[in-house]
RNA sequence: GCGAAAAUAGCUCAGUUGGUAGAGCGCCACCUUGCCAAGGUGGAGGUCGCGGGUUCGAAUCCCGUUUUUCGCUCCA
């Protein structure tokens, strides 16, 4: 355990010293939770948002991609769901310093009375054996009546409570029903306190003419309003998939552990909209396809897992999680969710627009199934880069900081470096910048003592060193260094560009995925 | 949000019973070397997270606060 803070912490600390990863307004003592992207995490970020998006969009013709405006109309969210789900009544247990969730805390409560009732009808189901009438018992029993009578009351009130945000008339709930923390047994509560993960603003110039707005908190909503705009116009025939990347928001309570959970994160989001009925096998579909994506970048096999929930969010019938491995365990990196028609049938009842799709081939309408693959993008910045952190022992004893970011992720492709900063050799390096710079990110360096240049560029993570030395002036041939081999091997300088697009060509990467 | 720990140079850290801040690495300039870092010379960089208090005097003691990490909690 220990260790794994030791490298957390590393893997902190290097994404500063070498430009990956800045905490907030630093200068003003920092964001809670938020952070920026330097120089070479703008890249790193870039790259891995372009693997997505030639991964999905470019290489499936019935993948279509969008870009929708982070403010939308507020009913969208009362639609999805969230202005009810994302409003959590908090209460903690003074003595446990345990928090629950208040809704939940009655509800679990309004459970064991309705327990109570299985009890009655199994007791009574033994005395009558198979005379006994369920519907009838259940009717007619005097106590059965009376806790049903309970828990309806209970219900009601929680309801019209929660409707009508009247928090202390939860908590004086709460108290009247005795309730105990399942853990301490106490009954000492805090108030209720009222949580919204959604962040607020408004819309319109004027205090008068505002409207209230949120930032969206997740990308999706912003496919779904637009499902009919980009079916019809792209002429997409189901089964189809619209992509977007984009920023989401939200307030949580705790958000930690570096850039893992931000209040500011970016979303790659994939809906995908099926014929009822087949969202078992697209969900299987997707959930391989992207394990696979994730592979193809060789990071580990063994670094991923799925996880399957038990649990399921409102609007979905299934869900899956793939899992990786980071410094502090295994966590959720991307989800796939069956989330039926809930999304779309919803936002055509607020909407009162019908959201349905005319299937030529059963000669009739419907509104689709969906199927989300939904990967955060941070948090897969932080999975390669974590992984991609090593300490080396080499053979003579010492140790080599490597950043083995897989070279079509890599924020710079190739240093250029002249053996010696004299007899030409710069110039010659600096004409191999001028013509591999139309194609790749590359630096030039010629400052310190060859090897220690070569250490500088596999820290930074640049896989590919190319060295012009004096026979370079003779024969026209370079050395082009291996970062994670630290091979070398001399090629002509005709053949540099030829070589780098053979190593980060994204076919040869992506055609992993099969 | 509760509890614990931490915050001193870009990074990692030292700093004695309270007496005006140091190292290593890194960075910059010049010299030297020249295919796997840590040769030489010179240099830049810190109101010790921030705000109060105690004191003749605070990086050091006290209170508050911000940020980070860990545990609990939460996580569509």
């Amino acid at each position: 355990m220990a260790k794994q803070e030791e490298v957390f912490k590393k893997v902190i600390s290097h994404a500063k010293e070498y430009g990956y990863v800045f905490q907030s307004s630093e200068i003003y003592d920092g964001l809670s939770a938020v952070y920026d992207y330097g120089q070479n995490g703008a890249e790193l970020k870039k790259n891995i948002r372009e693997y997505w998006w030639n991964a999905m969009v470019h290489l499936n013709e019935n993948i279509v991609g969008l870009d929708s405006a982070i403010f939308m109309h507020p009913t969208t969210w009362k639609a999805s769901g969230h202005v009810d789900a994302f409003n959590d009544p908090l209460i903690d247990n003074k003595d446990s310093k345990k928090r629950y969730r208040a809704d939940v805390l009655v509800e679990d409560h309004v459970a064991k009375i309705e327990a109570k009732i299985d009890k009655e009808v199994q007791k009574a189901a033994k005395r009558f054996g198979e005379s006994f009438d369920k519907e009838q018992f259940l009717t007619t029993n005097a106590r059965v009546l009376g806790y049903r009578e309970k828990a309806d009351t209970i219900i009601k009130r929680l309801t019209r409570s929660l409707e009508d945000e009247n928090l202390a008339d939860v908590r004086s709930l709460i108290e009247e029903l005795e309730i105990v923390c399942p853990l301490s047994g106490s009954k000492n509560w805090t108030d209720v306190k009222q949580f919204n993960l959604m962040f607020g603003t408004q819309l319109g110039a004027s205090a008068e003419s505002a409207m209230d707005l949120y930032l969206r908190p997740e990308t999706a909503q912003g496919i779904f309003v637009n499902f009919l705009n980009v079916q019809k116009t792209g002429r997409l025939k189901i089964p189809f998939g619209i992509a977007q990347v984009g920023k989401a928001f939200r307030n949580e309570i705790v958000a930690r552990q570096f850039i893992f959970r931000m209040r500011e994160f970016e979303q790659m989001e994939m809906q995908f909209f099926i014929k009822p009925g087949s969202q078992k096998e697209w969900y299987e579909y997707w959930k391989e396809k992207r394990m696979k994506w994730h592979l193809s970048l060789g990071l580990g096999d063994d670094n991923y897992r799925f996880h399957d929930h038990d649990k399921l969010a409102h609007y979905a019938d299934a869900a899956a999680d793939i899992e990786f491995r980071f410094p502090f365990g295994f966590k959720e990196l991307e989800g796939i969710h069956s989330r039926t028609d809930f999304d779309l049938a919803n936002h055509q009842k607020y909407s009162g627009k019908k959201l349905q799709y005319f299937d030529t081939d059963l000669n009739e309408s419907y509104v689709p199934y969906v199927v989300e693959t939904s990967i955060g993008l941070d948090r897969m910045f932080l999975a390669v880069f974590s992984k991609s952190l090593v300490e080396e022992e080499l053979e003579n004893g010492s140790t080599r900081t490597l950043l083995k970011i897989p070279a079509i992720l890599a924020p710079t492709k190739a240093a250029v470096l002249p053996l010696v900063k004299k007899d030409g050799l710069p110039e010659i390096a600096h004409r191999i910048v001028e013509d591999l710079k139309w194609n790749y990110n590359v630096i030039y360096d010629e400052k310190d003592a060859i090897g220690r240049r070569y250490r500088r560029q596999d820290a930074v993570g640049t896989p590919f060193c190319i060295t012009v030395d004096h026979q370079t002036k003779d024969d026209q041939t370079v050395t082009l260094r291996y970062r994670d081999s630290m091979d070398q091997k001399r090629i002509p300088l005709s053949e540099v560009n030829r070589t780098l697009t053979s190593e980060l060509d994204m076919r040869k990467w992506l055609q992993k995925i099969g």
